[in-house]
DNA sequence: ACTTGTTGACTGAATGTTCAGTCTAGAAAC
DNA sequence: GTTTCTAGACTGAACATTCAGTCAACAAGT
């Protein structure tokens, strides 16, 4: 099964590549069947190989599902990195984080889902190994957020709030829209989540906030 | 469900504690274990039968797993209303819930759990009763925060905020801090979590709140 | 009183399936 | 020729569900 191509150019599959590959068929299946009923058999499949060399790659099941988890939460961060690195202003990154929580992507990956937060979150009430993925991720974000806060001050964008405090309140509140998000709630919509959200950002941080189509509808609003 | 002694058919008791009995074991051993490795042999075990019994009163594990949840839900939202009914004032009912989805309870009850929501979830994504379960009851609870709301602004103790969007926002915001809660981040701890809610509800609805250990704390702000 | 029939509650021992993980051996790579 | 990959066949255990009844209570029928 190893493909080459023209030149000897490795085109062979590596090793890192093939845990990659079975990572991401992982976190597809488990977005699709959920953490408990996914089997080595469907990842295997899904990577195009058998049960036997994903237990080759990955010692056990667990540890396969484990390292998927904390693999997807890394590059969602890494991801939201590379966003707020190319946002200009505090509040234009805040929106950006809101987004990212709340509205589809425009190129969604495959295995990307927000049903998958919610197997993530029950996992790591039981597996040691994933709540511990969970907390450093909740906990970067939240740092990430006060941090956003406090630049936001300083340059005059933001009010004065505890920026710990709108950490844990604003992830909280995205982590629940989540979960409405995730279950179709009827009563609550993406967009509707999106804009309740950054009302609820602005108001908070005392600037105001157009929910115009456009990105960064934002005026400062100093005293 | 309640028993009849007299014309006719009053012998169902004994059938109707042995599947209360069974639900409330499932409860205890879902939240131990988790939804995924809740196997009938421990809900047996735990309610003292065998695992043919359950099957005999539950045609099969999932319709187990299935009405325990929805038993637990009802029982929750029973224990919400009959609280709500014994306080006087808006802002006291809303501190209440505000305090039912953050504060441990004084007297736990066996199979209660903060857990028990984040399998809950998790099901609700992939089991459509259970997705029904939830959203009726979420839909419960966001009408009841609504109607709250509206009760307390005709009554003076509330500012005009749009009532249906406020319970969008405070439920949100209570299921986020219950996944913190539950999965027990050292960033956010429960009477932490209840003030927080507690001063994003006055700040919205435009009350004073002291976080005194007293209950209702709490001071109308008329103009 | 005492058989007989009926029914609901209950059980222990199968049954059958589903899977994670192993084994073996062959193909590539070095 | 030795190491690294890979897959097909296999094993063993875990578990949900079924089955073939037992047991106790109660109700006529005699």
């Amino acid at each position: 099964m190893t493909d080459r191509v023209g030149d000897g150019a490795e085109m062979s599959v590596t090793a890192d590549q093939r845990r990659a590959q079975m990572m991401s068929a992982a976190l597809q299946v488990i977005s699709e069947r959920g953490y408990a009923d996914t089997r080595i058999a469907d990842v295997a499949e899904r990577a195009g190989t058998s049960p036997a060399l994903v237990i080759y790659y990955f010692k056990t099941k667990d540890q396969l599902l484990t390292e998927a988890i904390r693999q997807y939460e890394d590059t969602w961060y890494a991801v939201g990195q590379r966003r707020m690195a190319s946002l200009p202003t505090a509040s234009a990154r805040i929106e950006e984080i809101v987004a990212m929580n709340t509205l589809p992507e425009a190129d969604p990956e495959p295995g990307s889902s927000w049903q998958l937060w919610l197997d993530f979150w029950a996992q790591a009430a039981r597996n040691g190994d994933v709540a511990t993925v969970r907390r450093k991720s909740d906990e970067r974000w939240r740092a990430e957020i006060a941090q956003l806060v406090l630049a936001g001050q300083e340059a005059g964008e933001f009010a004065d709030v505890d920026p710990v405090s709108f950490a844990v309140c604003l992830s909280a509140l995205l982590d629940g829209l989540t979960i409405q998000i995730a279950l179709e709630d009827p009563g609550v919509d993406p967009v509707g989540a999106y804009e309740l959200s950054m009302q609820f950002v602005a108001g908070r941080l005392g600037f105001t906030w157009t929910p115009g189509r456009g990105r960064d509808g934002v005026t400062p609003e100093g005293s």
